[in-house]
RNA sequence: UGCCCGAUGGUGUAAUGGUAGCACGAACGACUCUGACUCGUUCUGUCUAGGUUCGAGUCCUAGUCGGGCAGCCA
């Protein structure tokens, strides 16, 4: 019992598409490849499946791929928690859709010397996907790490320095700052820009054999300390940290920064287009600059790039969620309130639905904020298709069905899923004891009250109209008991079971009822941009959790572990995937159905 | 007061010089053994000013507003 729906969508259309679609048919490219590149330094979010359904879905769209690669170039934020949870979330994400399309390589692979044109070429091919799924030479396979590539990051930063377009310089962190020049202000030389050669080279093979503490020193591209874009004044190709790598252990005491490191990556993995976030847009000429002066054989990868998603009532920077689970507001980067995959998987959230609010969304170089509107359609739309139907009464009250005798149990056929083509169906028990939601009976009640009111009628679902005889109080006046009799006549099949009622209520037998913890949760925010006055914190709704004993209908004792079903009338549940044991069953609400009565 | 990017209803997005459309949302109504779903009706839009053109949301110029860039972060 799996909530994903396969409904087959219309492949969207974008200004990027448009640009793949051109070189496809330009015939630039032997094959589309594209790659969704974090850095391993905090759990991935809604934010991120943004860019994991755009690159895979290119890929899809081109019979293509999508390299999963880390990228690992900076030792000290990273950790393997990281790595391991991200596969796991991308994968998710995208399996049953692109699982295909997914890019791996070899076990311990690094990228090969090969000879094109008479020119150095560094390349690391994928596993074929048969490779993988074949079961007898099975291959073992892994995500693409920037840190594979060192070595070969680090001859091509020697052929920069021999082509004279590369230098050491040993201004301190402050003095390059201050010989940056700012935005307005032109830069000034380093001191350092005219070394020799042959000069470059040695300090540089220092810098790597580990000679110089941290900082010291740095290899930079020699371009322009007057361009008006700042990351073409020598930007830094590699710093000295003497620190230990998640991958390389401590091979390395050089490591190269995101602008060196990245395209090269792309190009040594094959990439034709590199899609990234409008912040990048300044570093583009750095991008092609540096494939431009290595002089390389085949065809160059293209960065373009797009906007964030920005989705109300959330926060997504992963430095201000690790905030929000190191003061505890959450239990972890996995609580169901989070917008991490993680969280929005053990809250119920099908893959299914974070892709179809991504196809909603678009992709474009406005930066807007998206309603969190969009992403609950989405969900309860695929839901409503895919969740089967169960019985659970939140807030209990107790009817008493006098006319029917204790011990006297009348079967009932529940339909599982109404909006599938073939509903399979269920029995369910009417016995004299019953729990009603006690939403759904009001003594005093409101105009165009539909449901239970004294002296009025109702249908229990599934079962038969009932009608209100009698409410019983205790000493203090809350009402302990509601006494009602059936008329069986109007089940199912009987006689009058086409009698109108304007209110049919939920219900479960109290004699057969399971017991179980359900977590109700709200937005974790209060306000639509909870950071816009740079405190998220003082946003925080008190509110987006509270925690109920329910009672449940039998059948959901049996339901599976990752299915998500709809409590009639209430919304989508799914089982807590770490606090949920048999026999004390927890579950999360994914979402409360839409509900118009109540605005 | 440097450089780069952007602007279409409340929100997101389409229209690639030729009827401003779709979705979400909201309001009302129909249907209903889920006040759900579904269906119907309604609502609201091209940032401003010039120019090019038979014709401009689209092209050009200027402006306005918003965002990004001065980590040895990514």
């Amino acid at each position: 019992m799996s909530a994903e729906t396969t409904t087959p969508v219309p492949a969207p259309s974008d200004f990027i598409r448009d640009i793949v679609a051109a070189d496809v048919a330009a015939k630039r490219y032997a094959k589309i490849v594209t790659r969704f590149p974090p850095e391993p330094n905090g759990y991935l979010h809604i934010g991120h499946a943004k860019s994991i359904c755009l690159n895979f879905g290119i890929a899809r769209e081109h019979s293509g791929h999508c390299n999963l690669r880390f990228d690992d170039t900076n030792p000290a934020k990273e950790d393997i928690e990281y790595v391991n949870s991200i596969t796991h979330d991308v994968k998710w994400l995208v399996s049953g859709w692109a699982d295909h399309c997914l890019g791996l390589k070899t076990k311990g692979a690094t990228p090969a010397l090969q000879t094109i044109n008479g020119k150095a070429d560094y390349y690391v091919p994928p596993v074929p996907q048969s490779k993988i799924e074949n079961q007898e030479s099975k291959i073992e396979a892994e995500p693409f790490f920037a840190s594979a590539y060192f070595d070969a990051l680090h001859a091509y930063a020697i052929e920069l320095i021999k082509r004279g377009k590369a230098y050491v310089c040993d201004l301190s962190p402050e003095d390059t700052e201050l010989y940056r020049g700012s935005p307005d202000k032109p830069g000034r030389n380093s001191p350092f820009r005219d070394r020799g050669v042959a000069e470059n080279l040695d300090w540089f093979a220092r810098m790597t054999a580990g000679e110089f503490p941290n900082a010291t020193r740095s290899l930079r591209a020699k371009i322009d300390m007057a361009s008006p874009n700042i990351w073409l004044r020598d930007p830094l190709l590699y710093r000295i940290r003497h620190t230990h790598h998640h991958q390389t252990g401590s091979k390395w005491c050089v490591y190269p920064l995101y602008d060196y490191a990245h395209c090269l990556s792309d190009y040594i993995e094959g990439i034709t287009h590199s899609l990234c976030s409008l912040e990048f847009e300044v570093h583009r000429p750095l991008y092609d600059w540096i494939l431009e002066n290595l002089d390389l054989p085949r065809p160059l990868p293209k960065q373009y790039e797009f906007a964030k998603l920005r989705p109300s009532y959330m926060i997504v920077s992963k430095r201000k969620l690790l905030q929000l689970v190191n003061e505890g507001l959450v239990t972890g980067w996995d609580d169901p309130r989070m917008p991490t995959l993680s969280g929005l998987r053990r809250r119920g959230v099908p893959a299914s639905a974070i892709r179809k609010l991504v196809h909603s969304v678009g992709v474009t170089k406005y930066e807007s904020v998206t309603e969190i509107a969009l992403l609950e359609h989405a969900i309860r739309d695929d839901l409503n298709k895919a969740a089967e139907r169960r019985m659970a009464v939140l807030r209990p009250i107790k009817i008493v069905l006098t006319n029917i005798a204790p011990g006297d149990s009348i079967e009932c056929e529940a339909v599982n899923n109404p909006q599938s083509d073939t509903p399979t169906t269920r029995k369910m028990n009417l016995t004299r004891d019953l729990f009603i939601e006690s939403d759904d009976f009001a003594e005093v009640p409101p105009p165009k009250y539909f449901r239970l009111k004294p002296g009025g009628d109702v249908r229990l679902k599934y079962a038969c109209i009932i009608h209100c005889d009698e409410v019983v109080k205790d000493a203090s006046g809350a009402v302990v008991e509601i006494r009602c009799t059936a008329d069986l006549t109007t089940r199912k099949g009987g006689p009058n079971s086409d009698r109108k009622v304007k209110g049919t209520i939920h219900w479960v037998s109290s004699s057969e009822a399971i017991d179980a913890e359900v977590r109700l949760y709200d937005r974790l925010f209060t306000v639509a941009e909870p950071d816009a006055d740079g405190d998220f914190r003082r946003h925080f709704n008190p509110q987006s959790l509270e925690t109920i004993g329910a009672k449940l209908e039998p059948a959901l004792a049996h339901i599976g572990a990752d299915a998500v079903v709809q409590f009639e009338r209430l919304g989508y549940f799914t089982l807590d995937a770490i606090d949920s044991k048999s026999g004390a069953l927890v579950f999360n609400r994914t979402i409360t159905l839409r509900d118009n009565w109540a605005k």
